[in-house]
DNA sequence: GTTAGATTCTAACCAAAGTTAGATCAGCCG
DNA sequence: CGGCTGATCTAACTTTGGTTAGAATCTAAC
Protein backbone atom coordinates (compact mmCIF):
# COMPACT_ATOMS: atom_id res chain seq x y z
CA UNK A 1 0.00 0.00 0.00
CA UNK A 2 0.90 3.62 -0.46
CA UNK A 3 0.44 5.81 2.89
CA UNK A 4 -0.13 5.09 6.70
CA UNK A 5 -3.64 3.21 7.03
CA UNK A 6 -5.10 6.68 8.73
CA UNK A 7 -3.88 9.16 5.70
CA UNK A 8 -6.54 10.41 2.86
CA UNK A 9 -5.20 8.77 0.20
CA UNK A 10 -5.03 10.79 -2.87
CA UNK A 11 -7.38 8.58 -4.51
CA UNK A 12 -9.87 9.45 -2.19
CA UNK A 13 -9.25 13.35 -2.46
CA UNK A 14 -10.02 12.58 -6.15
CA UNK A 15 -13.32 10.89 -4.98
CA UNK A 16 -14.97 13.44 -3.20
CA UNK A 17 -13.92 15.82 -5.71
CA UNK A 18 -16.21 13.93 -8.46
CA UNK A 19 -18.57 13.31 -6.08
CA UNK A 20 -19.13 17.01 -5.44
CA UNK A 21 -19.25 17.71 -9.10
CA UNK A 22 -21.61 15.09 -9.47
CA UNK A 23 -23.97 16.52 -6.21
CA UNK A 24 -23.74 19.25 -8.36
CA UNK A 25 -24.34 18.20 -11.63
CA UNK A 26 -27.44 16.10 -9.74
CA UNK A 27 -28.84 19.43 -7.90
CA UNK A 28 -28.84 21.15 -11.25
CA UNK A 29 -30.02 18.62 -13.94
CA UNK A 30 -31.28 15.83 -11.97
CA UNK A 31 -29.74 12.29 -12.46
CA UNK A 32 -31.12 11.42 -15.88
CA UNK A 33 -29.40 15.08 -17.04
CA UNK A 34 -26.08 15.02 -15.13
CA UNK A 35 -23.62 13.74 -17.67
CA UNK A 36 -20.20 12.47 -16.95
CA UNK A 37 -18.48 14.58 -19.34
CA UNK A 38 -19.94 17.32 -17.42
CA UNK A 39 -19.14 16.18 -14.07
CA UNK A 40 -15.69 14.99 -15.06
CA UNK A 41 -14.78 18.15 -16.60
CA UNK A 42 -15.84 19.80 -12.88
CA UNK A 43 -13.63 17.39 -11.34
CA UNK A 44 -11.03 18.51 -13.83
CA UNK A 45 -10.40 14.73 -14.80
CA UNK A 46 -11.23 13.02 -18.14
CA UNK A 47 -14.29 10.83 -18.71
CA UNK A 48 -12.31 7.86 -18.54
CA UNK A 49 -11.03 7.93 -15.26
CA UNK A 50 -14.17 7.93 -13.33
CA UNK A 51 -14.37 4.33 -13.57
CA UNK A 52 -11.48 4.17 -11.64
CA UNK A 53 -13.76 5.16 -8.82
CA UNK A 54 -16.89 4.12 -9.87
CA UNK A 55 -17.88 1.39 -11.64
CA UNK A 56 -21.07 2.71 -13.63
CA UNK A 57 -22.83 5.91 -13.33
CA UNK A 58 -25.56 4.53 -11.44
CA UNK A 59 -23.34 3.75 -9.01
CA UNK A 60 -21.89 7.49 -8.63
CA UNK A 61 -25.65 9.13 -8.36
CA UNK A 62 -26.19 6.20 -5.81
CA UNK A 63 -23.07 7.60 -3.66
CA UNK A 64 -24.19 11.06 -3.92
CA UNK A 65 -27.53 9.75 -2.48
CA UNK A 66 -25.81 8.13 -0.01
CA UNK A 67 -23.48 10.78 1.24
CA UNK A 68 -26.55 12.84 0.88
CA UNK A 69 -28.17 11.33 3.46
CA UNK A 70 -25.71 10.25 5.66
CA UNK A 71 -24.52 13.63 6.74
CA UNK A 72 -27.64 15.05 7.13
CA UNK A 73 -28.90 12.52 8.95
CA UNK A 74 -25.24 13.18 11.50
CA UNK A 75 -26.40 16.60 11.48
CA UNK A 76 -29.98 15.59 12.86
CA UNK A 77 -27.86 13.50 15.26
CA UNK A 78 -25.91 16.46 17.01
CA UNK A 79 -28.79 18.71 17.11
CA UNK A 80 -31.65 16.89 18.32
CA UNK A 81 -30.34 14.86 20.81
CA UNK A 82 -32.86 13.53 23.49
CA UNK A 83 -32.63 16.43 26.26
CA UNK A 84 -35.27 18.89 26.94
CA UNK A 85 -38.69 19.67 26.16
CA UNK A 86 -40.55 17.70 22.99
CA UNK A 87 -40.70 21.83 21.97
CA UNK A 88 -37.46 22.10 22.10
CA UNK A 89 -36.10 19.05 20.37
CA UNK A 90 -38.76 19.54 17.46
CA UNK A 91 -36.90 22.92 17.41
CA UNK A 92 -33.67 21.74 16.81
CA UNK A 93 -34.52 19.45 14.47
CA UNK A 94 -35.87 22.05 12.59
CA UNK A 95 -32.52 24.05 12.93
CA UNK A 96 -30.50 20.94 11.85
CA UNK A 97 -32.50 19.87 8.96
CA UNK A 98 -32.52 23.88 7.68
CA UNK A 99 -28.59 23.49 8.45
CA UNK A 100 -28.09 20.14 6.31
CA UNK A 101 -29.98 21.88 3.26
CA UNK A 102 -27.70 24.79 3.47
CA UNK A 103 -24.44 23.47 3.93
CA UNK A 104 -24.84 20.57 1.99
CA UNK A 105 -26.79 22.46 -0.53
CA UNK A 106 -26.02 19.98 -3.33
CA UNK A 107 -26.55 16.53 -1.44
CA UNK A 108 -29.42 18.03 0.20
CA UNK A 109 -30.92 18.41 -3.02
CA UNK A 110 -30.51 15.22 -4.50
CA UNK A 111 -31.56 13.64 -1.63
CA UNK A 112 -34.78 15.26 -1.05
CA UNK A 113 -36.46 14.84 -4.61
CA UNK A 114 -38.54 13.04 -4.01
CA UNK A 115 -40.22 12.65 -7.60
CA UNK A 116 -37.22 11.37 -10.16
CA UNK A 117 -36.90 8.47 -8.08
CA UNK A 118 -33.28 6.72 -9.21
CA UNK A 119 -34.25 3.53 -10.37
CA UNK A 120 -32.76 0.33 -7.81
CA UNK A 121 -32.04 2.93 -5.01
CA UNK A 122 -29.01 1.07 -3.16
CA UNK A 123 -29.73 -0.59 0.18
CA UNK A 124 -27.78 1.88 2.00
CA UNK A 125 -29.98 4.77 1.31
CA UNK A 126 -32.95 3.31 1.84
CA UNK A 127 -31.87 2.20 4.81
CA UNK A 128 -29.99 5.85 6.26
CA UNK A 129 -33.05 7.65 4.30
CA UNK A 130 -36.19 5.24 6.36
CA UNK A 131 -34.10 5.78 9.57
CA UNK A 132 -33.95 9.72 8.90
CA UNK A 133 -37.44 9.56 8.57
CA UNK A 134 -38.28 7.35 11.49
CA UNK A 135 -36.41 9.84 13.80
CA UNK A 136 -38.63 12.79 12.58
CA UNK A 137 -41.92 10.68 13.43
CA UNK A 138 -40.23 10.67 16.63
CA UNK A 139 -40.40 13.78 17.36
CA UNK A 140 -43.14 14.48 15.84
CA UNK A 141 -44.99 12.07 18.19
CA UNK A 142 -43.54 13.79 21.20
CA UNK A 143 -44.60 17.14 19.97
CA UNK A 144 -48.12 15.52 19.74
CA UNK A 145 -48.29 14.21 22.74
CA UNK A 146 -46.98 16.77 24.65
CA UNK A 147 -49.76 19.30 23.06
CA UNK A 148 -47.38 21.18 21.26
CA UNK A 149 -48.66 19.36 17.96
CA UNK A 150 -52.12 19.60 17.04
CA UNK A 151 -52.62 15.27 18.09
CA UNK A 152 -54.80 14.49 15.01
CA UNK A 153 -52.59 13.76 12.18
CA UNK A 154 -50.81 11.01 12.23
CA UNK A 155 -46.66 11.38 12.97
CA UNK A 156 -45.79 10.61 9.54
CA UNK A 157 -48.26 12.78 7.64
CA UNK A 158 -47.03 15.97 9.72
CA UNK A 159 -43.61 15.55 9.39
CA UNK A 160 -44.25 15.00 5.19
CA UNK A 161 -46.15 18.03 5.31
CA UNK A 162 -42.79 19.73 7.90
CA UNK A 163 -40.24 18.56 5.90
CA UNK A 164 -41.66 19.49 2.74
CA UNK A 165 -42.05 22.87 3.76
CA UNK A 166 -38.48 23.20 5.00
CA UNK A 167 -37.59 21.55 1.79
CA UNK A 168 -39.46 23.85 -0.17
CA UNK A 169 -37.47 26.93 1.33
CA UNK A 170 -34.50 25.62 1.91
CA UNK A 171 -34.35 24.70 -2.16
CA UNK A 172 -35.50 28.59 -2.67
CA UNK A 173 -32.68 29.45 -1.03
CA UNK A 174 -34.46 31.06 1.76
CA UNK A 175 -31.97 31.85 5.24
CA UNK A 176 -32.01 28.86 7.46
CA UNK A 177 -32.77 31.33 10.57
CA UNK A 178 -35.58 33.41 8.99
CA UNK A 179 -37.12 30.33 7.82
CA UNK A 180 -37.07 28.65 11.05
CA UNK A 181 -38.87 31.62 12.96
CA UNK A 182 -41.41 31.82 10.28
CA UNK A 183 -42.35 28.37 10.40
CA UNK A 184 -42.29 28.53 14.25
CA UNK A 185 -44.24 31.16 13.95
CA UNK A 186 -47.37 29.74 11.99
CA UNK A 187 -47.11 26.56 14.03
CA UNK A 188 -47.57 28.79 17.37
CA UNK A 189 -44.48 27.26 18.80
CA UNK A 190 -43.63 28.78 22.42
CA UNK A 191 -40.20 30.21 22.02
CA UNK A 192 -39.45 28.57 25.59
CA UNK A 193 -36.30 28.66 27.66
CA UNK A 194 -34.27 26.24 24.61
CA UNK A 195 -33.87 28.26 21.60
CA UNK A 196 -33.51 32.07 22.59
CA UNK A 197 -35.78 34.42 20.93
CA UNK A 198 -36.04 32.31 17.43
CA UNK A 199 -32.39 32.91 16.09
CA UNK A 200 -30.37 30.01 14.93
CA UNK A 201 -28.45 27.92 17.60
CA UNK A 202 -25.12 28.69 17.36
CA UNK A 203 -23.01 25.81 16.50
CA UNK A 204 -19.16 25.62 15.55
CA UNK B 1 -59.88 22.05 -43.61
CA UNK B 2 -61.47 18.77 -42.07
CA UNK B 3 -64.12 18.94 -39.72
CA UNK B 4 -65.95 21.60 -38.22
CA UNK B 5 -64.36 24.35 -36.59
CA UNK B 6 -66.13 23.18 -33.28
CA UNK B 7 -64.82 19.90 -33.26
CA UNK B 8 -62.12 17.98 -31.31
CA UNK B 9 -60.32 17.15 -34.75
CA UNK B 10 -58.24 13.69 -34.78
CA UNK B 11 -54.83 15.31 -34.17
CA UNK B 12 -55.95 17.54 -31.44
CA UNK B 13 -57.15 13.82 -29.66
CA UNK B 14 -53.65 12.35 -29.95
CA UNK B 15 -52.09 15.60 -29.16
CA UNK B 16 -53.68 14.88 -25.92
CA UNK B 17 -52.39 11.55 -25.72
CA UNK B 18 -48.97 12.56 -26.63
CA UNK B 19 -49.46 15.15 -23.82
CA UNK B 20 -50.57 12.57 -21.03
CA UNK B 21 -47.70 10.24 -21.86
CA UNK B 22 -45.48 12.85 -21.74
CA UNK B 23 -46.38 13.94 -18.39
CA UNK B 24 -46.15 10.87 -17.07
CA UNK B 25 -42.74 10.49 -18.38
CA UNK B 26 -41.41 13.37 -17.24
CA UNK B 27 -43.29 13.26 -13.70
CA UNK B 28 -40.85 9.27 -13.35
CA UNK B 29 -37.54 10.23 -14.63
CA UNK B 30 -37.31 14.36 -15.30
CA UNK B 31 -37.44 16.21 -18.23
CA UNK B 32 -34.19 14.60 -19.68
CA UNK B 33 -34.64 11.80 -18.40
CA UNK B 34 -37.96 11.10 -20.57
CA UNK B 35 -36.90 9.97 -23.82
CA UNK B 36 -39.06 10.37 -27.12
CA UNK B 37 -39.40 6.77 -27.72
CA UNK B 38 -40.49 6.27 -24.41
CA UNK B 39 -43.20 8.95 -25.20
CA UNK B 40 -43.97 7.75 -28.22
CA UNK B 41 -44.63 4.22 -26.75
CA UNK B 42 -46.87 5.17 -24.57
CA UNK B 43 -49.20 7.18 -26.90
CA UNK B 44 -48.80 4.19 -28.97
CA UNK B 45 -47.30 5.89 -31.73
CA UNK B 46 -44.24 5.58 -33.53
CA UNK B 47 -40.92 8.25 -32.30
CA UNK B 48 -40.67 10.44 -35.64
CA UNK B 49 -44.74 11.13 -35.67
CA UNK B 50 -44.62 13.17 -32.73
CA UNK B 51 -42.51 15.82 -34.72
CA UNK B 52 -45.91 16.64 -36.47
CA UNK B 53 -47.26 17.74 -33.49
CA UNK B 54 -44.16 19.10 -31.38
CA UNK B 55 -41.74 20.42 -33.15
CA UNK B 56 -39.07 19.52 -30.89
CA UNK B 57 -38.62 17.73 -27.36
CA UNK B 58 -37.98 20.65 -25.94
CA UNK B 59 -41.55 22.50 -26.81
CA UNK B 60 -43.47 19.37 -25.93
CA UNK B 61 -41.72 19.84 -22.68
CA UNK B 62 -43.00 23.47 -22.73
CA UNK B 63 -46.64 22.15 -23.46
CA UNK B 64 -47.01 20.06 -20.70
CA UNK B 65 -45.56 22.51 -17.85
CA UNK B 66 -47.83 24.92 -19.77
CA UNK B 67 -50.71 22.70 -19.61
CA UNK B 68 -50.10 21.77 -16.11
CA UNK B 69 -49.82 25.32 -14.46
CA UNK B 70 -52.98 26.45 -16.68
CA UNK B 71 -54.99 23.46 -15.14
CA UNK B 72 -53.90 24.59 -11.64
CA UNK B 73 -54.72 28.13 -12.25
CA UNK B 74 -57.90 27.61 -13.34
CA UNK B 75 -58.84 25.08 -10.48
CA UNK B 76 -57.81 27.28 -8.22
CA UNK B 77 -59.68 30.37 -9.55
CA UNK B 78 -62.97 28.14 -9.47
CA UNK B 79 -62.28 27.83 -5.67
CA UNK B 80 -60.64 30.36 -4.36
CA UNK B 81 -62.97 32.86 -5.49
CA UNK B 82 -63.35 36.21 -3.69
CA UNK B 83 -66.17 35.48 -1.15
CA UNK B 84 -65.60 34.54 2.58
CA UNK B 85 -63.69 35.47 5.61
CA UNK B 86 -59.66 35.18 4.63
CA UNK B 87 -59.92 32.29 6.78
CA UNK B 88 -62.31 30.53 4.63
CA UNK B 89 -60.77 31.23 1.47
CA UNK B 90 -57.73 30.26 2.60
CA UNK B 91 -58.92 26.37 2.87
CA UNK B 92 -60.37 26.88 -0.37
CA UNK B 93 -57.30 27.11 -1.97
CA UNK B 94 -55.30 24.60 -0.06
CA UNK B 95 -58.35 22.42 -1.06
CA UNK B 96 -58.17 23.65 -4.35
CA UNK B 97 -54.21 23.13 -4.67
CA UNK B 98 -54.58 19.31 -3.22
CA UNK B 99 -56.92 18.56 -5.64
CA UNK B 100 -55.22 19.51 -8.32
CA UNK B 101 -52.62 17.98 -7.23
CA UNK B 102 -54.46 14.71 -7.16
CA UNK B 103 -56.44 15.01 -9.97
CA UNK B 104 -53.71 16.16 -12.79
CA UNK B 105 -50.71 13.77 -10.63
CA UNK B 106 -48.71 13.76 -13.63
CA UNK B 107 -48.96 17.35 -14.83
CA UNK B 108 -48.91 18.74 -11.68
CA UNK B 109 -45.65 16.73 -10.46
CA UNK B 110 -43.83 18.32 -13.25
CA UNK B 111 -44.96 21.74 -12.44
CA UNK B 112 -44.03 21.88 -8.77
CA UNK B 113 -40.65 20.04 -9.15
CA UNK B 114 -38.70 23.03 -8.73
CA UNK B 115 -34.92 21.76 -8.45
CA UNK B 116 -34.73 20.86 -12.25
CA UNK B 117 -35.54 24.34 -14.11
CA UNK B 118 -36.23 23.87 -17.78
CA UNK B 119 -33.58 25.81 -19.22
CA UNK B 120 -35.37 28.40 -21.34
CA UNK B 121 -38.95 28.24 -20.03
CA UNK B 122 -41.47 29.54 -21.82
CA UNK B 123 -42.93 33.02 -21.33
CA UNK B 124 -46.40 31.60 -21.04
CA UNK B 125 -45.35 28.91 -18.22
CA UNK B 126 -43.49 31.82 -16.72
CA UNK B 127 -46.40 33.94 -16.94
CA UNK B 128 -48.77 31.81 -15.47
CA UNK B 129 -46.96 30.33 -12.81
CA UNK B 130 -46.22 33.91 -11.52
CA UNK B 131 -49.99 34.69 -11.40
CA UNK B 132 -50.57 31.47 -9.66
CA UNK B 133 -47.66 32.44 -6.57
CA UNK B 134 -49.03 35.82 -6.65
CA UNK B 135 -52.69 34.43 -6.26
CA UNK B 136 -51.61 32.72 -3.16
CA UNK B 137 -49.34 35.36 -1.88
CA UNK B 138 -52.52 37.02 -1.68
CA UNK B 139 -54.53 34.66 0.05
CA UNK B 140 -52.17 34.66 2.37
CA UNK B 141 -51.02 38.44 3.28
CA UNK B 142 -55.38 38.31 3.88
CA UNK B 143 -54.99 35.78 6.45
CA UNK B 144 -51.90 37.37 8.06
CA UNK B 145 -53.66 40.80 7.87
CA UNK B 146 -56.93 39.02 9.70
CA UNK B 147 -54.91 37.22 12.49
CA UNK B 148 -55.73 33.65 11.05
CA UNK B 149 -52.02 33.29 10.05
CA UNK B 150 -48.93 34.59 12.52
CA UNK B 151 -48.03 37.84 11.38
CA UNK B 152 -44.38 37.95 11.40
CA UNK B 153 -42.89 36.15 8.32
CA UNK B 154 -43.34 37.50 4.91
CA UNK B 155 -46.62 36.73 2.37
CA UNK B 156 -44.41 34.93 0.12
CA UNK B 157 -42.29 33.27 2.57
CA UNK B 158 -45.50 31.54 4.06
CA UNK B 159 -46.77 30.31 0.67
CA UNK B 160 -43.41 28.86 -0.13
CA UNK B 161 -43.66 27.03 3.05
CA UNK B 162 -47.23 25.81 2.76
CA UNK B 163 -47.19 25.02 -1.02
CA UNK B 164 -44.00 23.01 -0.03
CA UNK B 165 -46.04 21.37 2.46
CA UNK B 166 -48.99 20.63 0.19
CA UNK B 167 -46.63 19.57 -2.48
CA UNK B 168 -45.01 17.07 -0.26
CA UNK B 169 -48.21 15.37 1.05
CA UNK B 170 -49.61 15.51 -3.05
CA UNK B 171 -46.48 13.95 -3.96
CA UNK B 172 -46.91 10.70 -1.29
CA UNK B 173 -49.83 10.20 -2.43
CA UNK B 174 -51.70 11.18 0.53
CA UNK B 175 -55.57 11.32 0.60
CA UNK B 176 -56.55 15.70 -0.11
CA UNK B 177 -59.22 15.56 2.46
CA UNK B 178 -56.82 14.16 4.98
CA UNK B 179 -53.97 16.44 4.22
CA UNK B 180 -56.33 19.26 4.19
CA UNK B 181 -57.11 18.19 7.85
CA UNK B 182 -54.02 17.72 8.96
CA UNK B 183 -52.64 20.98 7.87
CA UNK B 184 -55.54 22.46 9.40
CA UNK B 185 -55.09 21.51 12.59
CA UNK B 186 -51.47 22.60 12.86
CA UNK B 187 -52.17 25.96 11.60
CA UNK B 188 -54.94 26.18 14.44
CA UNK B 189 -57.46 26.93 11.78
CA UNK B 190 -60.37 27.89 12.74
CA UNK B 191 -62.98 25.64 11.23
CA UNK B 192 -65.56 27.74 10.55
CA UNK B 193 -69.08 27.97 9.35
CA UNK B 194 -67.30 28.22 5.42
CA UNK B 195 -65.91 24.07 5.40
CA UNK B 196 -67.90 21.66 6.98
CA UNK B 197 -66.54 19.91 9.39
CA UNK B 198 -62.91 19.16 7.65
CA UNK B 199 -63.83 17.08 5.09
CA UNK B 200 -63.12 18.38 1.30
CA UNK B 201 -66.37 20.65 -0.70
CA UNK B 202 -68.00 18.47 -2.64
CA UNK B 203 -67.41 19.66 -6.50
CA UNK B 204 -68.61 17.64 -9.55
C1' DG C 1 -64.03 7.85 -56.79
C1' DT C 2 -60.90 11.20 -56.97
C1' DT C 3 -58.35 14.52 -54.85
C1' DA C 4 -56.26 17.51 -51.25
C1' DG C 5 -54.90 17.87 -46.87
C1' DA C 6 -54.01 15.83 -42.49
C1' DT C 7 -51.76 12.24 -40.07
C1' DT C 8 -48.66 8.48 -39.42
C1' DC C 9 -44.82 5.44 -40.61
C1' DT C 10 -40.21 4.11 -42.31
C1' DA C 11 -35.56 4.63 -42.48
C1' DA C 12 -32.17 6.83 -42.13
C1' DC C 13 -28.64 10.50 -39.93
C1' DC C 14 -26.01 12.69 -36.37
C1' DA C 15 -24.58 13.90 -31.85
C1' DA C 16 -24.01 12.72 -27.26
C1' DA C 17 -23.58 9.55 -23.52
C1' DG C 18 -22.00 5.46 -21.06
C1' DT C 19 -18.53 2.13 -21.17
C1' DT C 20 -14.18 -0.39 -22.00
C1' DA C 21 -9.29 -1.64 -23.06
C1' DG C 22 -4.83 -0.52 -23.25
C1' DA C 23 -1.15 2.87 -22.84
C1' DT C 24 1.02 6.17 -19.81
C1' DC C 25 2.82 8.28 -15.76
C1' DA C 26 3.89 8.97 -10.85
C1' DG C 27 5.34 7.41 -6.55
C1' DC C 28 6.81 3.94 -3.36
C1' DC C 29 9.29 -0.59 -1.86
C1' DG C 30 12.62 -3.72 -2.13
C1' DC D 1 17.97 1.17 -9.92
C1' DG D 2 13.86 -1.80 -11.27
C1' DG D 3 9.52 -3.22 -10.74
C1' DC D 4 4.84 -2.91 -8.68
C1' DT D 5 0.67 -0.54 -7.66
C1' DG D 6 -2.32 3.44 -7.91
C1' DA D 7 -4.13 6.77 -10.79
C1' DT D 8 -5.03 8.98 -14.97
C1' DC D 9 -5.32 9.52 -19.93
C1' DT D 10 -6.29 8.25 -24.75
C1' DA D 11 -8.96 6.42 -28.09
C1' DA D 12 -11.95 3.73 -29.38
C1' DC D 13 -16.86 1.16 -29.41
C1' DT D 14 -21.98 0.74 -28.61
C1' DT D 15 -26.23 2.38 -27.55
C1' DT D 16 -29.42 5.61 -27.16
C1' DG D 17 -31.74 9.76 -28.23
C1' DG D 18 -33.27 13.61 -30.89
C1' DT D 19 -34.12 14.91 -35.50
C1' DT D 20 -35.32 14.89 -40.45
C1' DA D 21 -36.94 13.63 -45.26
C1' DG D 22 -39.84 11.24 -47.86
C1' DA D 23 -43.12 7.52 -48.59
C1' DA D 24 -47.54 5.73 -47.24
C1' DT D 25 -52.12 5.93 -45.33
C1' DC D 26 -56.15 7.83 -43.86
C1' DT D 27 -60.08 11.27 -43.81
C1' DA D 28 -63.20 14.31 -45.55
C1' DA D 29 -64.90 17.05 -49.15
C1' DC D 30 -66.21 17.39 -53.92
Amino acid sequence: MTGASTEVSKGDLTRRRILDAAAAEIARHGPAGASLNAIAAAADLRTGSLYFHFASKQRLVEAVLEEGIRASLQRLDAMAVPTGTPAQRLRAGVHAHLRALAELSDYAVVVLAPPFSVDAELDGFRTLRREYLRRWAGLIADAQADGTLAAGPEPGEVRDLLLGALNAAGLAGQDPGRTADAVFALLRLPSGPGTPGGGAPRTP
